[in-house]
DNA sequence: AATTGTGAAATTGTTCACAGCA
DNA sequence: TGCTGTGAACAATTTCACAATT
């Protein structure tokens, strides 16, 4: 079980890099539940926690916890588990969480203003800097705080403010010309909220959130019940 | 290449049922994809269609499309490739689209307010009829046309109109309590927006969005781009 | 005694390759 | 000929099981 006991730790260099070991889009998924879980351990005082109260942070095994952090180093003591504090600010640089990232974000509707007022974003590091739209009614006002700006002017403003990183709340139909341009000003990654696919250079990082498939999925959970399908 | 020629087309029963086939999470999630793109292409006019454009549609191969169809059944052609609108309604009938389900929805807040308005889901049968929230100001009122109930009386409102399905858009600190009046309602799925991590019992069905998590993915590979690391 | 770290085994998921059919 | 449907081969991921360590 978890141990409230002090303890004191050493740790190795992170060796993924170096090994070659291969970390899978599964993994990063994990290690943000690692870091949350991670993170009300250590607001509940536990000092150090082992892979098997790790795991119950999401219905995995002790092993696959150990598996995962194993790509990136050996945080962990034999006998005794992981320190809480040390391996939440390990995951923390893996994750890029130790920084803080200029997001711009285009599309100021109900699922912008929605991500506007997401208070998750700036504390993990994510300050929204720059809100975009192509109306005129909302260009060059402020949005709680953060000016609007014409979509017109995306490329030159994302280099000009140093963005590192762009969501997309716009309708499905501007997605791709929208994300044309953001590639253009040279930005990496794009979290994109629109209900479509599109498409990014290979060294463009796109992830897509799309929230009628995850209904999708749960009618279709609703319908297949009680059959011998695995999930 | 694509064909606009018309064709008819036999189809046998659907088969995973009986044949004890696997259907991964994945394969859902593809078949979401393939939905989507079905309805792309008969609006553009197609009539067939084969595996290999379909594929395209999400940096899949033509392999995995064809292999995730017959989980279900024989549905395509030889020779020829798959007839568009029968089988866009054939996932339909999968996913459990060809119907309507009743929502409630926990929670008018941003994420809330920014789900009422989301237009995706009455086009794919998914009816928010009721809102839940435990602010005064905001309980019996009227918010986009939906009546605003106490949370206190979620429980029984829930069986009263039959709701198949809750989108939980609370705070993290309120999600697990509000979760377990949902499963004591008999309601069998739950799409979860609230960042933490909630336990259901495992006849019911939880989806999860976490957008900081999503956001976190996309620092990790700006962090780590230019190494060795597959995803 | 407890728990990590990790090769090896088991399992799951993807791609290949080709027989079968229109 | 073109393209599906699918078993077999292959690849990736997860779990096992145990030596190593405190």
């Amino acid at each position: 079980m978890r141990s409230m006991v002090r303890q004191a730790h050493h740790k190795k260099e992170s060796h993924a890099r170096l090994t070659g070991g291969r970390v899978s889009e599964s993994t990063v998924r994990r290690l943000s539940l690692y870091y949350r879980g991670l993170s009300t351990f250590e607001r509940e005082g536990y000092k150090t926690i082992s892979s098997k109260d790790l795991a119950k942070e999401g219905r995995l095994t002790p092993a696959q916890v150990r598996k995962d952090l194993s790509f990136f180093g050996s945080f962990g003591t034999r006998g005794l588990g992981y320190p809480v504090k040390e391996l939440k600010e390990k995951i923390a640089r893996i994750l890029g969480l130790n920084r803080t990232w200029n997001v711009a974000l285009v599309g100021v509707g109900n699922v912008g203003s929605a991500l506007v007022s997401y208070k998750e974003f700036p504390k993990q590091g994510f300050n929204i800097k720059l809100l975009f739209d192509n109306d005129q009614r909302k260009i060059n006002k402020n949005h709680k705080g953060i000016q609007v700006f014409d979509v017109k002017d995306l490329a030159s403003k994302l280099k000009e403010h140093k963005i590192d990183l762009v969501i997309l709340a716009v309708p499905a139909s501007a997605a791709q010309a929208v994300t044309d341009d953001v590639v253009s000003a040279g930005v990496k990654s794009i979290l994109n909220f629109a209900p479509t696919h599109i498409k990014v250079p290979d060294d463009v990082t796109l992830r897509s959130v799309n929230m009628a498939m995850e209904l999708e999925h749960l009618s279709f959970s609703l319908v297949n019940k009680g059959y011998p399908l695995k999930f």
